[in-house]
DNA sequence: CGTTGTGAAATGATTCACAGCT
DNA sequence: AGCTGTGAATCATTTCACAACG
C-alpha cells in the first residue's frame, strides 16, 4: 500500500475556506483565479494557497491559475461533500432549533433527517417539519437511518451521555455545541463550537492588544 | 519598555479551554490539579499544559500542582473576563435569536444589551427582553452604549456591510456567523463560526479516515 | 510573460528530560 | 517524593525563491 501523502492539519482546516471562496467567485461570474487572488480573499499568502492545493494534486495551469469550477469539484470530492450527508440533531432548545432550521446546510450537501430531545415537554413538537423524538429512541431508531453525522445541542451535563449513545448507534462525526470536552473512541471525529469560548477569545485578543 | 513575552496562537486558543475545565473541576469539589490531570481532561500532554501556563507567569507549586481557584482568577484576569463585557447582536433570525437567548453568556461575563435587524417585519419585536432596533440606528445608538463586542448573525450578503457599520461605531471584536470572510481594520478582532464549514470538516475527517 | 509546483531555508510549536523547589 | 518551569531537541508549518510550464 502506497503511503498517503500526509495532510497538515492547518491545510485540512483551510480546505473548506477555499471551497467557500470559490463558490463566491463563481457567483461573481469569474471562471479562473490565481493563488494570489484566492489568498488575498482569505488573508493567506500565495505560496500558502499553492502548497495547500498541491497537497492533493496538480490543479493549476502555469501562466493561468486555477479553473474555478474544476477546482471546486476537486475540493468537494476531496472533502467528501460531493454526496449527500444525513444529519441528526440532538437537543431541540434554542441552538438545536436554530441549527435544524439553518438554510445553508442544504446547499452544502447536508440534510437534517431527525431531531431528538430528552425533555418530555418538547418531544412530539415539530421543528422545521421534523417531529421531535425522545432521546431514549436513539438506540432503536438511528441505525438504519443511514446517518453518519450528529449535532449535539444539549446542556453540558448531558452531552457526554448523548455522545456515547450516538457512537453506540454508529455515528462517525459529531458537531458539539455543549461546552464540554467530549471523549469518543478513535475513528469518531468531533468538532466543537462553544459560543462563550468564542467571545472569550475575542475579549482576550482585545485585552492583549492594548497591553 | 520591556518586550512582551510573545504568546503562541495555539496557546491563546487553549486558554479558554483551561478556564472551562477549571470551572468544571471546582464544581466537582476539587481544589488543586496538576498538569497531568488538567491535560488528560483536554487531551493534552502535561508538558503542553505547563508551557502554556508558564507563558503568563508561575502559577504552580512544585510537588503540589495548581490551586484551582487561584489559577482560574489568573486566567480570567489574563483573558479580560474578570469584568463584564457588553455585547450587541445584529440579526434576529434563527441564529441571532438563539445566541441572544444563550444562557451561558451571563456566567462567563458577557451580556447582550442590544439587538438590531434590517428586516422591518422583525424590527420592534422582542427577543429575550430586547426590543429589536433597525440596523440603520447602529451609527446613532451604539456609541455611548459602552459595547466593545458584536455578534453578526445576518445572511452572507449583508455581513461585510454590517461589519463596516459596527467598526465605524467603535466595536473592537466581532463574532461572525455569516459564511464570508470579513475584512476589518487592524486592531479589530474577528472570530468566525460557520456551521456548514464545521460539518464539512467532519465529513472530510471521516472520508480521509477510510481512504 | 505570468503563474504553478516544489525543494530548501526559516520560523513556529511541541515534546523531552531534568534541575530545582516544596 | 512529586511536580513545576524551562532550556535543548524534535517535529510541523510557513515562507522563500526559482526551475519548469503553458
Amino acid at each position: 500500500m502506497a503511503d498517503q501523502p500526509r495532510i497538515p492539519k492547518p491545510t485540512a482546516r483551510r480546505l473548506s475556506l477555499y471551497l467557500r471562496e470559490l463558490e463566491s467567485l463563481l457567483e461573481q461570474g469569474k471562471s479562473t483565479i490565481n493563488s494570489t487572488g484566492l489568498g488575498a480573499a482569505l488573508d493567506l499568502t500565495d505560496a500558502q494557497v499553492r502548497k495547500d492545493l498541491a497537497t492533493f494534486g496538480q490543479f493549476g495551469r502555469p501562466g493561468v491559475g486555477y479553473d474555478i469550477t474544476a477546482l471546486r469539484a476537486e475540493l468537494r470530492r476531496i472533502m467528501g461533500t460531493d454526496r449527500q450527508w444525513n444529519v441528526v440533531v440532538v437537543g431541540a432548545g434554542n441552538i438545536g432549533t436554530a441549527v435544524t432550521r439553518y438554510p445553508r446546510f442544504g446547499d452544502r450537501g447536508f440534510r437534517v433527517v431527525a431531531v431528538f430531545d430528552a425533555d418530555p415537554a418538547v418531544v412530539g413538537n415539530t421543528v422545521a417539519g421534523h417531529q421531535v423524538l425522545p432521546v431514549s429512541d436513539i438506540q432503536s431508531r438511528l441505525p438504519g437511518m443511514n446517518i453518519s453525522l450528529a449535532i449535539i445541542a444539549v446542556p453540558a451535563e448531558g452531552a457526554q451521555q448523548v455522545a456515547d449513545m450516538l457512537v453506540a448507534a454508529g455515528i462517525s462525526g459529531i458537531l458539539n455545541f455543549a461546552p464540554v470536552y467530549l471523549s469518543v473512541p478513535g475513528g469518531v471525529a468531533v468538532s466543537s463550537v462553544d459560543l462563550a469560548r468564542s467571545l472569550e477569545q475575542l475579549a482576550f485578543e482585545i485585552s492583549a492588544d492594548l497591553a
